[in-house]
DNA sequence: AACTCGGGGCA
DNA sequence: TGCCCAGAGTT
């Protein structure tokens, strides 16, 4: 793809989403390493219910520490996999003070050694927190960039994510992230993507076929 | 590469 | 009801 037409689909999804930004809930990089924790598998909607008050009940490591698994499970238990993620937190918080005076280190290669933190969690929080330009994949951004022919309809995760920093100019790749994410939350959905009213739609690969061949809802007879 | 965890939102 | 969600760890 040439870097005219990448630049095309960046400023188009920029005007669409003009003012795309990280939704979690967070006011510090240890808040916003836990709300990306608990963000798996459920919508920062959802999250950000629980970190209301789960951030004012417990503001550092200690706190989450101080408490049993049992106490920390059933404040987070509105969100999917609160047994897993409760576990998580509380041994990341133990990592944190043993290994890193209780602050969340800054490096990447530090972060994914936390347990709980993937690459996409480390990325998340290096470009939201510590300002490191990074393109964190997900699954909107995974879908939208092989949709739009920025990535293989093959890659792994790690693929579309080169591909993408390849791509995009560096300093724009933490507001790039954004705005893939609010494009395929929002209009480029996975369950029922926007086509017909796309501007896009004419140099989408994926939008011209299923225009073409709208896809079939599964309906009950 | 496939599987598991898991309650909430939405059609 | 059934299916998916801004993942990561294990096998």
């Amino acid at each position: 793809m040439t870097s005219k037409k990448v630049r095309h689909i960046l400023d188009t999804i920029a005007g669409m989403f003009p003012d795309a930004h990280c939704e979690l809930n967070h006011s510090n990089p240890f808040e916003l390493t836990i709300a990306v924790l608990l963000s798996a598998q459920c919508t920062d909607e959802t999250v950000n219910k629980v970190t209301v008050d789960l951030f004012r009940k417990y503001k550092t490591p200690d706190d989450y520490l101080a408490v049993p698994l049992e106490e920390l499970e059933q404040d987070i238990r509105r969100i999917g996999l609160f047994r897993n993620k409760a576990k998580n937190i509380q041994s990341l918080c133990r990592l944190l003070l043993d290994k890193h005076g209780g602050q969340v280190p800054e490096k990447h290669e530090e972060l994914v050694e936390l347990p709980g933190v993937g690459r996409k969690t480390a990325n998340v929080v290096v470009s939201n927190a510590f300002g490191v330009p990074a393109i964190a994949v997900d699954t909107h951004v995974e879908r939208v960039s092989k949709r739009l022919g920025l990535a293989g309809p093959d890659d792994t995760v790690l693929q579309v994510e080169h591909k993408l920093m390849k791509q995009v100019p560096r300093d724009e790749w933490t507001i790039t992230h954004h705005r893939l994410i609010f494009f395929g939350r929002y209009h480029c959905k996975a369950q029922n993507p926007q086509c017909s009213a796309c501007p896009l739609v004419d140099r989408c690969p994926e939008g011209k076929r299923r225009m073409k061949m709208p896809i079939k809802r599964k309906s009950n007879k």
